[in-house]
DNA sequence: GAGAATTAGGTTATAATGTTGCAATTCTAC
DNA sequence: GTAGAATTGCAACATTATAACCTAATTCTC
């Protein structure tokens, strides 16, 4: 639940930034400059973000701004687990714990925008719930929930 | 799992129009022409279907197709719980169980691309322990897996 | 049953989101 | 340093969804 709190926002964004370096040497991919600023802009957003809101961030810092260039970064950061991409926004958001393919899980809240990622843990013992039952075999899963976050539902 | 395997196709349909109907007079509600024709539609492709497939397949039957009557159409089947919306895939399909407001969760096979939705019991006390864990007050949520259906795992 | 209020539908245009295809450039490995 | 691969630039386009405004149908109230 931390980011459903007040927090060190810079840091959030440099630990994002380091662990994603550290990610891309380990799978040897490359974290060129334009996937790095999309991964540091989508964290400082620091709430589900569209793409289309990225590209006018995108060209205040000089870099190409045009759909495809955004997309193309956001499929990188998806495919290697760095974000993750909330669908019923359209939207997408800094992975908390990057490293591992995991089942993507938001809780949303709908008074203050705010997006905490499911234990995966969970998610995960849930998925494996539902493959004994259904006898399917899940390849990838996506829960998504919204509602009031503990902050908000105290609120008047 | 009842519709990841051969069925008869016609009782869904009808079976799945007459809940409708009941479910329209218990709620004071009008199952107009056009909601009820979209609604077969959904039943008769019987797989998530989009929007814009339904546009041709409602001017065949000489109704208006222009996307608004569509999404009006959708929009009040959502609302009362006859559909259901998969995020993921801009899609749209029946329910199983209507009757009551219950969460949205489905299995999409990546193979056949059928649909079959997950048990609503598992995944309400889901739900509740991700409350109770998180401290948040849930109001909407859905699960959305895809991966093979127990059919097309053991296919060659 | 007349008229007001509500609900539903028609029509046009446009917004928001996402993709394709190809040429130019940059990087990597040898 | 050169071939091949990966990345980016760019223009056009495809798909999905909504806004705005008006007309028609239905329901409500008296």
């Amino acid at each position: 639940m931390a980011n459903l709190h007040p927090h060190n926002h810079d840091h959030c964004i440099r630990t994002a930034i380091q662990r994603a370096q550290t990610v891309c040497e380990q799978q040897g991919v490359r974290l060129t400059p334009v996937r790095r600023r999309v991964l540091e802009l989508v964290w400082q957003n620091h709430k589900p973000t569209g793409a289309y809101e990225l590209l006018p961030q995108l060209a205040a810092d000089g870099f190409n701004s045009a759909p495809p260039t955004v997309y193309r970064a956001l499929d990188f950061l998806l495919e290697i687990g760095l974000i993750h991409r909330i669908s019923s926004l359209n939207a997408f958001i800094g992975c908390d714990h990057p490293g591992g393919q995991h089942p993507t899980g938001f809780f949303i809240c709908t008074d203050c925008g705010n997006a905490a990622e499911l234990p995966a843990a969970r998610l995960q013992a849930f998925s494996a719930e539902l493959e004994q039952v259904m006898g399917v075999q899940v390849a990838s899963s996506s829960y998504e929930l919204t509602g009031l976050c503990g902050v908000c539902r105290l609120k008047p």
